[in-house]
DNA sequence: TCAAATGATTGATGGAAATCAATGAAACCC
DNA sequence: GGGTTTCATTGATTTCCATCAATCATTTGA
């Protein structure tokens, strides 16, 4: 997700966030600065499949991740949907300083968020040098997310987009937080993947049929077990990468 | 490219610049601050294939292009390239506030640039509040830029895949500077397209071959007309439109 | 000036994927 | 419960595309 360098810290906006507070944030800001910050943000627990930010209108609210997966859904003319990104734990969203949102913002799982208003953030990221600078970081991490999208896309076959999406999708259930695994190699890695086969068929550029046979490809060669449609186990990593084919996803798993 | 409300101006970090001064800058800056942004830049005029900026290493300068494309290449382990995404005249590129690049920029064609160091540039950023939106305004749009380039490379087909690669050239084009139109509508919209057809064929991914059928393809139905390989007329934008949001060209015509 | 090299195009073909059509399977609603 | 809807899957067929190969056009170099 990040381009830094190895063993630097990664540019996150709050940290480690164990003890459910900004205690990252809060280490990064001048004291006088720390209650304000804090009091800003408002924990949200949202649903699957329910709607943060609505296409088009203006986001009055900032929010970052902390647990879950929110999707990010353009709406074509002709009532299709097409999905630009994912959002994960410890990515920001919301449009500050840039006016209206091109796409909606979904849950995709059951998801927590931390929420505030714009306008009070805008300002005190105005106000803070320290503030900024996260802001910006996290701003250039997005980037850099947009940008592995491509190159996840830019696969030849589908089962080699799709691998490489059960890949992102994996690394963040295996990263945990701040980058420690919560899996032990090796073991089966449960995934639950809140969304409908057209959906992600869309995403990857093809059809729910021959998404749905390239599925059962990867079951097939004992690489994923899928309990359910929406419930797949990633049984064998490694594997999963080779299919993929993709340097970039090796590198960072 | 942008998601900003309709008639308000793009944020461009330079604004206007036919008469080669960073007059655009200069306006939205407070008086004292004009002459050491202004004298912070550099002018450079770089041949096509040059290397702009390592894969890995820190990137110690700004750059901002005036004319002439760059290309974003990630190197894959496999010793393959994979081009994530390119930058074309008022871009700005280079790794301000965020540590080494993780592709390497490349001359995609003779390219003039502006750069400066990043030091200054991130010190200047830090004391002028209008200088820090510029910049932040310029960031998010490189993000809507970036996940623009994720709906494109969704299309299903490969016709679709170039229509959208032409429509978003075309708008550099036709929006010209700040938003004014260069172009009147109906009229032919002439790209010099300086990439080779292997470079796009990748970009798109698929092979030359299938590319140059499709290229000929939108020629045959009046979209386009090839003068050269590099130079091409758009005739129809809303036909070319329509075939980037369809999967059905093939059908009607 | 003529080779040699590079890039663009065209043709032919096997394999991959879109499409059409039908069946399962589960959730939902009277 | 039974009927309806929605989604996932499977099969059959057509279309598309990557690949191999050859040709044409343009540029390059001795």
């Amino acid at each position: 997700m990040t381009q830094h360098q190895p063993g630097a810290p990664r540019a996150l906006p709050f940290g480690k966030l164990a003890n459910g507070k900004l205690q990252g944030l809060l280490d990064a800001l001048p004291p006088d600065l720390r209650l304000e910050m804090a009091g800003l943000w408002e924990h949200r627990t949202l649903s699957a499949g329910a709607v943060v930010i609505e296409d088009g209108q203006e986001a009055e609210r900032i929010g970052y991740v902390l647990d879950g997966i929110l999707v990010m859904v353009k709406k074509l003319s002709d009532d299709r949907r097409h999905i630009i990104g994912l959002l994960t734990p410890y990515d920001m969203f919301g449009r500050a300083f840039n006016g209206a949102s091109g796409y909606r913002i979904e849950a995709l799982t059951d998801t927590q968020v931390l929420t505030c208003n714009r306008a009070p953030f805008e300002q005190l990221i105005a106000r803070s040098i320290e503030a900024e600078q996260l802001f910006l970081r996290n701003l250039l991490d997005e980037l850099d997310a947009a940008r592995e999208w491509v190159i996840a896309l830019g696969g030849a076959k589908v089962v080699q987009r799709l691998a490489s999406l059960l890949l992102i999708l994996s690394r963040h259930k295996f990263n945990g937080v701040c980058g420690k695994p919560t899996v032990a190699d090796g073991q089966p890695l449960n995934l639950h993947i809140q969304i409908k086969r057209q959906d992600i068929a869309h995403y990857l550029g093809t059809s729910p049929e021959t998404l749905s046979r390239s599925f059962h490809q990867l079951e097939d060669d004992k690489i994923i077990r899928i309990n359910t449609p929406y419930d797949i186990d990633v049984l064998d990593l490694a594997k999963l990468t080779e299919v993929a084919g993709n340097a970039l996803l090796r590198e960072r798993i």
